[in-house]
DNA sequence: TCCTGCTGCTTGGTAAACTGAGCGCCGAGG
DNA sequence: CCTCGGCGCTCAGTTTACCAAGCAGCAGGA
């Protein structure tokens, strides 16, 4: 439902999104996924589609879950982004390493940026 | 290499015995599959390892869960309990409504409370 | 200045996935 | 008997995933 923002959906982009956000240099994450510079440059160009072997091992340098990356592979499709799009919420909620002030503080910045996106 | 058998519970063989418990010929299978049968011939004997793509059309055309295939081929960890250890970060990660500065801002939050360590 | 080491990208090749056209075998009719 | 249609399998070829090596560009230090 929210899908305020959502501009490209390829896989090879969702995976320069996360290796970025991972801090993680296209070699640095290439040697952890096990494949080649080269060959993850052009995934991520979208110049070839990964087989489900590499994007197993890009989801666990990535540390998402495989399931998440097949599904934005096109390869499974029973996802139900809601699921996930509520996560934050409920994930800041039970994380137990959080205190009950700070959970409130990261609720409040997350709703400062997802709910006014209206 | 006198191996002519193993006693493998590979994908191959367990794609021929859903086969025949749906009472399908294999050229029926190859075609709802939309592959040839030449090669679902040669995939049910393990010959190749079929790709992703590949199992979803069979899941489909076998009507069982791409999620079973996936993990008899390998490309699926049978556990799901990696989902739940990522949490929040994962979360944030994933979640759409969030631009790629807004998810670092609150990467950032996140681990000055929950700790550096971690 | 010139290195040194990093970034991502391109090129050229190998191997594997995948297909089309055939093979031989067997059961049901004509 | 002899087709006919389905069965699974094999061979030859195309397409695609994937890697090794090397490119230019940029930052920082001697």
């Amino acid at each position: 439902m929210a899908k305020t923002n959502a501009p490209k959906n390829t896989i090879g982009e969702f995976i320069r999104a996360q290796r970025r956000l991972a801090k993680l240099s296209l070699r640095q994450l290439a040697q952890t996924a096990k494949v080649s510079n080269a060959y993850l440059s052009q995934v991520e160009r979208g110049i070839y589609k990964p087989s489900a072997k590499v994007l197993k091992h890009v989801a666990e340098a990535l540390q998402v879950s495989a399931e998440t990356l097949y599904a934005r592979a096109g390869f499974l499709d029973e996802d139900d982004e809601e699921r996930k799009e509520a996560g934050v919420e409920q994930a800041i909620r039970l994380d137990p390493r959080l205190s009950e002030d700070q959970k409130e503080t990261m609720l409040r910045v997350y709703r400062g940026f997802a709910g006014p996106a209206a």
